[in-house]
DNA sequence: GGACTATTGTCGGCTGCTTGACAATGCGCA
DNA sequence: TGCGCATTGTCAAGCAGCCGACAATAGTCC
């Protein structure tokens, strides 16, 4: 995989797994759900896997689910998802692979929609249908929207606005630098270099593999507008 | 308008105004035929102004419209499209104000659904609602992927690729280098440099507002890997 | 035709980033 | 405990592209 892919598949990851993303009403899912599943997932097992052709979409109803990408040591967690999220739907619409690997938490329930049926039940729900697919315009576009704002901005810049969306609750982002500049295509020397600026101005701290924020405001100034 | 924004209207502009997005097939126009009307356009008329609420999509029948952003002095071309070119139905979609004004250059004539009358049609249609929406995900997240491949190479290099894909029938583009740098996001003078050395190589001819490609796969090599 | 504006072409200085190379440290594993 | 790999930290050299400024030319409008 080129380091192009590399980059695109994070972005679509980190995007789609924020919990923001709801296009669907409870409304919308009692009409769908004679072509879903109520599914229970034990913590730890997939609901899928990275790579796999995207044959369903998943609608969270309890508990919480993980993104992650990778394999092992390149495992990567992009995100955790809570009640309401949708997962899966933008890979399942385009007919494509799912780009990214989701896992149960904690006891989760799910809802899942197969392909192959929920395709012909949105032609009976064209309005269902529509908002769902205009909601996913919306996110690609607001990725885009994000990307460009980071394309113009200095490695430091960039550095500081991806720790503050990518840190976990306890405020950690859990990534090797190397990785780190892969995600915005900048070498690693530069963004040492520019953690370290960050780190002098008592913004984070920096630990193997492991940064933390200390001072939230502070690193939203240093990330600039925005 | 701050210049990301700039960056990435000029981008949406350039997807969605390119002639091989087609997500209507000519059944499809017949089908929708009742709730669109044909219009001729006027050279130098307008199809819709940036800003306005978007309150219908164009399809171009014949003729060529030219994309634009801002007014007056500000005023940057944005992507000339010909026929077959779907308008503003992004902004249609998601409901919000178009985000580039559409200008006829010679004698268009054009489809306009309106939205009013083109979303009860479409939940009608519920196939082609869709194809259609399914290919702008397809294109948004085609346009990511490039701009991700664009941003690790030379200007040069951006340079050559964005005029060959570009370049109209004629193997002109008809752009000034001030509007193909904002496209690129990169400055005037980078833009003019590389041209200046495409020139060189014989690959382009320049003129004023106008790039004459003279050879296509020369232009190829220069644009590298892709 | 003449005035005005838009566009192209070029220069020098400067900065941020990359590349390559190397030492120092942390972590996992036998 | 010690070995090996992954990661962090740092330096020097080089360059691509940005900025500001300016002259020259092409189109446009009256």
């Amino acid at each position: 995989m080129t380091t192009a892919d590399q980059q695109h598949l994070a972005w679509l990851a980190r995007t789609f797994g924020r919990t923001d993303y709801l296009p669907l009403s409870p409304d919308d899912l009692a009409a769908l759900s004679q072509a879903g599943e109520l599914i229970e997932k034990y913590p730890g097992t997939h609901l899928f896997r990275e790579g796999q052709p995207a044959d369903a979409a998943y609608v969270v109803q309890r508990g919480t689910a993980e993104l992650y990408r990778g394999v092992d040591r390149a495992k990567r967690v992009v995100a955790r998802v809570g009640e309401g999220a949708v997962l899966g739907d933008i890979a399942m619409f385009r007919d494509e692979p799912y780009i990214s690997s989701a896992r149960a938490v904690d006891a989760v329930t799910v809802m899942r929609f197969a392909r192959a049926k929920l395709l012909p039940l949105l032609v009976e729900h064209p309005v269902i249908a529509l908002r769902w697919l205009v909601a996913g315009l919306s996110q690609l576009e607001a990725t885009q929207r994000r990307m460009l704002r980071l394309m113009q901005r200095t490695v430091r810049e960039q550095v500081a606005e991806l720790l503050l969306d990518d840190a976990d609750r306890f405020g950690e982002v859990h990534l090797s630098q190397a990785a780190l500049a892969t995600l915005l295509g900048a070498s690693r020397q530069s963004v040492n270099e520019a953690l370290g600026a960050l780190r002098a101005r008592g913004a984070v701290e920096t630990g193997y593999r492991v940064i933390r924020i200390t001072d939230r405001d502070g690193l939203r100034r240093l990330a600039g507008g925005g």
